[in-house]
DNA sequence: CGATTAATTGACCGACTTCAAGACATGTGG
DNA sequence: CCACATGTCTTGAAGTCGGTCAATTAATCG
């Protein structure tokens, strides 16, 4: 690599599309720039291994783009993915005494990797950077339960449906003029089956079901248009809870209000910061019914 | 209730079984003393709801004995337990913005619970009550993803052995002077069912079919002998994590060293917590093969 | 354009749920 | 002390959801 010529902080997150929204997003604009110091972006290729419990150094950043999927392997290959990392969430994983399981790439990502030491010794002398990492584990905690549930108390159909509501809180999703939307999901089957317990034939069979039914319509593999996503929402059994849950990637629920900063927060970024829908999807909502 | 002399906070901890395990044990003596004046503890009776998000007020507290369960209902009755609260687990419910879910005792129980004000007042205040509750909540993170796992990843029978492997490490579990050990599981068959997202007809016929080829004995329908541990752990899948997820109750493997308390602490305190076993399991564990 | 991977579709079958009834323990009141 | 009631646990039989295996189609990429 060549060597840069020095960026300062400030400059360094200027154009990050996470500035304003997970971890970053909650802390001062001070604690933001001290993070920065000790912050380096690091590209990681789809399906590649991140991290394991077993030799892996402690590992800490921040997402900011892509999805990791953590997971944990049954006896005979059998895995289940306990965590999905969106942008914006907190990636914190110490060896030694924890649960074993692995991180791997679910996609191409960027990982925004923080000094260990230096990390931890901001977490000390920072108490917004304490509290936002709390929260954010808080959050985690209330997505797992959540996944506990539909993986023990819903069928499949139904936790299907909860998935693809819920997506739409956590993954590229475009409401259209007409009511509804049209879901990007960017993940492929194998990872939703591990998500969700089941096998990517049955993730087939499911979808083309709800299809038929009109509840969905499969654009592509990875573009579904909810007509109604009420209608999801219930099949999916998570009325009661669809927009409390809350996603690092979708701020606006947080308590916490956003900070004062001097400029004009762009209203545009958040959308920007999506990938755009690919030409074939365009054409086939574009052309819709 | 008539009116009791007043007791020192010294005072009101000084028999606790929870005094020096879970929460507590993590605290320092100036930080405990200050919990006490904030504490009040309130027996609660079996089956009875003890929160929900809907129109519960905020509960924090601690649990001294017994054991709660937090679960989540689906449309058609069926439940799924998302956590166990056991002795020296902190309950810390705050109403509002979370998923909803509701808070029952599994069995009769004692909570320990703390003014609310007060105690957000001292979670500022009191740096190691913070981090106490900070470990105490990456615990039950664990613990949530070992259970969707096993609830993902693992068969009916092997989350069994997985759940009885676990319950050694939290529930009253005696070892036999010819190795293995006599272990009491404190929950009905149905609370079981709905921990493992199974039926209590299956949990029947799974532990009938593990005593059939010798994996356990069943002495009674709340104790079990396990003759080897380690096999009902690897037929549980899960060899790689028995050893470190971490439990409140056990407080062995937490990295915290214990602090000097200027006392020679109790060693048989911790099992003396424990319920003794029933008349008729100590006739049958005597009268062993 | 072939080669490789991902997604779909079909057929089969076995594990687990469900429904229903029996066994066992515990408690209550006469 | 027994009869009765209640709740928990166990056992049996039938039906089905959903996983596995195998084959086909579609998408992706040198």
């Amino acid at each position: 690599m060549p060597a840069l010529p020095e960026v300062s902080p400030e400059e360094k997150c200027a154009d990050c599309a996470m500035r304003r929204q997970g971890l970053c997003g909650r802390l001062s604009e001070a604690t933001q720039i001290r993070l920065a110091q000790i912050a380096t972006v690091h590209p990681v290729s789809a399906n590649s291994h991140v991290w394991s419990v077993d030799r892996g150094p402690d590992l800490v950043g921040v997402m900011v783009s892509g999805c990791l999927r953590m997971l944990r392997n049954g006896i005979d290959g059998h895995r289940q993915i306990c965590s999905l990392a969106l942008p914006g969430d907190i990636i914190s994983e110490t060896g030694g005494r924890s649960l074993a399981h692995e991180v791997e790439a679910a996609t191409r990502a960027r990982l925004c990797r923080f000094d260990q030491h230096g990390f931890r010794r901001l977490l000390e002398d920072a108490p917004d950077l304490a509290r936002a990492v709390y929260a954010l584990r808080v959050a985690k905690l209330d997505q797992l339960r959540l996944l506990a549930w539909s993986l023990g108390a819903l069928t499949v159909d139904e936790r299907i449906c909860a998935f693809l509501a819920m997506a739409t809180r956590f993954m590229p999703y475009s409401p259209l003029p007409e009511g509804g939307g049209v879901l990007t999901v960017e993940l492929p089957r194998a990872d939703i089956a591990d998500l969700l317990g089941t096998s990517v034939e049955t993730i087939s069979r499911i979808t083309h079901r709800l299809a038929a039914i009109g509840a969905i319509r499969i654009l592509d593999p990875a573009h579904f248009e909810i007509p109604d996503l009420s209608r999801v929402v219930r099949m999916g059994c998570i009325q009661d809870c669809f927009d409390s849950v809350r996603f690092s990637s979708s701020m606006t629920e947080w308590a916490q209000p956003r900070r004062h900063t001097g400029r004009v927060p762009d209203p545009a970024l958040p959308d920007a910061a999506r990938p755009p829908l690919s030409r074939r999807a365009l054409l086939r909502v574009s052309s819709g019914p």
